[in-house]
DNA sequence: ATATATTTGTGCGTATGTATC
DNA sequence: CGATACATACGCACAAATATA
C-alpha cells in the first residue's frame, strides 16, 4: 500500500481513537511529515483524502480541523431547508447570488414542458447553516408560465444574506403548494465556481440533487439543480 | 484560478464539444503537460480532478478514457439490484467476499434491535455490471434471530462470481417480504480497502447508502451499508 | 515467452504564492 | 510587519501495470 494510505489510516485511527477531538486542530503538515518521517507532500496527500472523507477540513494560513457532525437532512417529498436546519439546531439563512432571464435550453426546457428557448428565469442562491455554506442551488422558473415571478424575486436583495421562503415566494405565483416528482441523486468532485461558492477544497465531494417540482395538478413549476457540500450534509430517507 | 483549474476546464470543454468521444482515450500525462506548457503534476491533479467529476478514467499502464453514460439506479422501497442493472441493458452478478460471525458492536446492534455483543452474521459482498463492480455492500444479520442465516450462506460459493437472489435468501430465513424503513445517505472518498474492491481511484467519491430493512410486522431483517462508485451510478427517486 | 517501451502512480526535494495570526 | 501554515508548481527518479516488438 502506498505510504500516503497509511498515514491515511493511522490519523483515521487517533481521530477514531479520540486522541484527535473534533474542533480539534491537528499538527502542521510539516510536523507530521518529520514525525512520518516522510516529505511535505505525502503527509499533504494524506491530509487530502482524509478532507474528502468528510473527516477533517484544512484552512490556509490556520491549520487543519477535525470536523464537527455534518447535518441530517431530511428528504421527503415536502420537505424544506429552513426545517431542516431548525431540526439540526443550525440557524438557516439564503443569499440570492443572481438572477437571469433566458432562453431555456433543451435539457431544462424537456423537464418544465416548455419549448427551448422559451425564456425562464435562473436563480442562484445559497444556502447556508450558521452562516456556513450549505448548498448551492439554481432554480429554472418558466417565465410564461409565471409571468409574476421576475417581479417575486426582485424583491430580494441580491448577495446579501436574508430570510427566504421559497413557498412563500412561489405563493406569490399564484401556487397553492407542491412536491416534488422526480429527483436525481449524482455524486461527484465540484468545479471550480460551486468549490469557490461553497468554500470546499476540490477534493470534498458533493452531492448533485437534480428535483423536478409540480403542482397539484401536475404542471411542473420550477426546475432544480443543487449541489450539497458532502462533507456538511448525509440525506435521510423515511418510508 | 490555479493552472491545474483551466487545464481541466479546458478539457472539460473538448469533452463536451465532443472533441474528445465516450470511450475515447485522451494524450498521455507527458504529451499533455508538453502541450500546455506545464510540469506532469500539474496535468495530473487536472486528470485526478475530473476523473473525480466522472469524466474520465485512468488506467495505469494504459492511459486515460472518456467514461460512458452511469447506471440509473431506481432507488425506491421495494427496488433490486437486479432489476435495475437488466433495466440499464447491463448484466448483473455478485460476489460473496467473505462472511463472519461476531458480536455486534453497538451502532448495528441498535438498528437490529438487539443487545450489544449479541452474534451478528455480516457478508460483504459485491455487485457487478457487466463484470465492472459498482458497489460494496456490507449486510448484518442477527444470528439469534434468524439460526439459518449461516446456512443460507454456507451454500453460495466464496470469491466467484455467481447469481443470487438476496429476496430468496431471506426467504430461507422464513421471511416473506422486507422493505426498507430508513435509508442514510452520504458522499465521501473511499478508503483504501473500498477502492481495491471497487476498482475505483482513491479520489473518485462513493455514495455510502446505510440500510436498514425491516418486516411487513416492522422487525428488522437485515442493516446493510453499501458502497456505490459514485461514477458508475446515479439514483433515481419518484414520488 | 521475453525483453523493451509506454503510461500512469508514487515519492522526494525545492521554490514560491497566499491567507491567517 | 514578520512568522506561520496551507496551496500550487516545477523537476527528478523510480515503481507498477500494460502494450508491443
Amino acid at each position: 500500500m502506498a505510504i500516503w494510505q497509511n498515514i491515511s489510516d493511522t490519523l483515521v485511527e487517533e481521530i477514531e481513537k479520540g486522541i484527535l477531538t473534533p474542533g480539534g486542530r491537528l499538527p502542521g503538515d510539516v510536523e507530521l511529515a518529520t514525525r512520518f518521517g516522510v516529505n511535505r507532500h505525502t503527509v499533504r496527500r494524506a491530509l487530502s483524502h482524509l478532507q474528502g472523507q468528510g473527516l477533517v477540513r484544512s484552512e490556509r494560513g490556520r491549520g487543519t480541523f477535525v470536523v464537527e457532525d455534518a447535518i441530517a437532512y431530511r428528504f421527503g417529498s415536502q420537505t424544506y431547508f429552513e426545517q431542516n436546519l431548525l431540526d439540526n439546531m443550525r440557524v438557516p439563512s439564503r443569499r440570492i447570488l443572481s438572477t437571469i432571464i433566458y432562453g431555456a435550453p433543451t435539457a431544462i426546457a424537456l423537464q418544465l414542458q416548455i419549448k427551448a428557448g422559451s425564456p425562464i428565469l435562473t436563480a442562484a442562491m445559497l444556502g447556508e447553516a450558521d452562516g456556513i455554506p450549505v448548498h448551492l442551488a439554481r432554480l429554472h422558473f418558466p417565465v410564461e408560465r409565471f409571468p409574476k415571478v421576475e417581479a417575486a424575486f426582485a424583491r430580494i436583495p441580491v448577495g446579501q444574506s436574508s430570510q427566504i421562503s421559497l413557498s412563500e415566494l412561489i405563493g406569490e405565483l399564484g401556487v397553492k403548494s407542491f412536491r416534488r416528482k422526480t429527483a436525481r441523486i449524482k455524486c461527484r468532485l465540484p468545479d471550480a465556481e460551486e468549490a469557490r461558492y461553497l468554500k470546499m477544497a476540490a477534493q470534498d465531494p458533493v452531492f448533485q440533487l437534480e428535483i423536478l417540482n409540480i403542482s397539484d395538478s401536475d404542471m411542473p413549476i420550477f426546475y432544480g439543480v443543487t449541489s450539497y457540500c458532502g462533507s456538511r450534509v448525509e440525506f435521510i430517507l423515511d418510508y
